[in-house]
DNA sequence: ATACATGTAATTGATATTGTTACAGATAAA
DNA sequence: TTTATCTGTAACAATATCAATTACATGTAT
């Protein structure tokens, strides 16, 4: 099991908005960039710009954020991509037998377990900004 | 995206083990009190005997612990079962073009957030022992 | 020998993912 | 107003994983 790279490829697209300010980002220029297609680039922007992190408008060409990089976590383009439900990274079984000890109380005992551990997990998405992206980026690039 | 009940049901089998200790925890009786297939439980039992934590013998009925059960983490029943891979939590796209400076970098500016936030995941699944959670099942029935 | 258990492979149905094609609708420019 | 271009979206296919199911080989005890 793999969380979906939609995640991923959100992530590359607010990026890449950014350090092409100056140009116009449309759905293919980040096809070409994330390497899929079009339409796939489109879908994401739809849900990015759902969640109020991107500005696109249907006919004009080219996303624009919608905030500043400083003001968006991993964790908001993690839900904004839909990738993991709330309380729903791991599952549990369904209608274990009632009439066993184990099988009447091991929803609600390891429900609580796996929850923290999901929360540990985002929290960390959390802690993390495009902005700490796009400057590892740049780093990398040796653009500053 | 979910991750596979088998780490759950993992849980559910450690547990009944426990409990029906003076009894013979056969894979029928497990798949009952789990609600599924006998052939299901015969999987899983096989994954937790490779793991070194249930002791199991072809044609002999029932399953045994291999450990305490206060030596069980949770993260141990989640690696024996397979259900996410060390640094995979997290798929990132292959391939992002070369050419484009988010296209050669976003791969290994990612890789190590997605790398700390399953990190961070495990760490909590390592605090809590199977014994916590017969425990909490104890409790839920006033066995202690 | 038999009865019964585990071990394991093959198959199926359901679901999610990713890519692809196609086209409607919006916009800008000629 | 016509044309070109882009976004928005639906439909479909290919692939993978999951969970259940069936079947049967193998091992053990009586």
């Amino acid at each position: 099991m793999s969380i979906s790279s939609r995640f991923a490829v959100g992530i590359h697209i607010l990026a890449l908005i950014k350090l092409n300010n100056e140009g116009v980002t449309s759905s293919e220029f980040l096809a070409t960039s994330v390497n899929t297609n079009p339409a796939v680039i489109r879908k994401l922007m739809g849900m990015l710009k759902k969640a109020g992190l991107i500005e696109v408008h249907p006919g004009i060409a080219g996303a624009k954020l919608a905030k500043e990089l400083s003001c968006i976590t991993l964790f908001d383009v993690y839900k904004a991509v839909n990738v993991v439900q709330e309380k729903e990274l791991f599952s549990i079984h369904e209608s274990p037998h009632p009439d066993c000890p184990v099988g009447r109380n091991i929803q609600n005992t390891i429900e609580p377990l796996f929850t923290a551990a999901q929360l540990a997990m985002e929290k960390v998405l959390r802690n993390v900004t495009l902005e700490d992206v796009v400057r590892d980026i740049a780093t990398k690039e040796n653009i500053c």
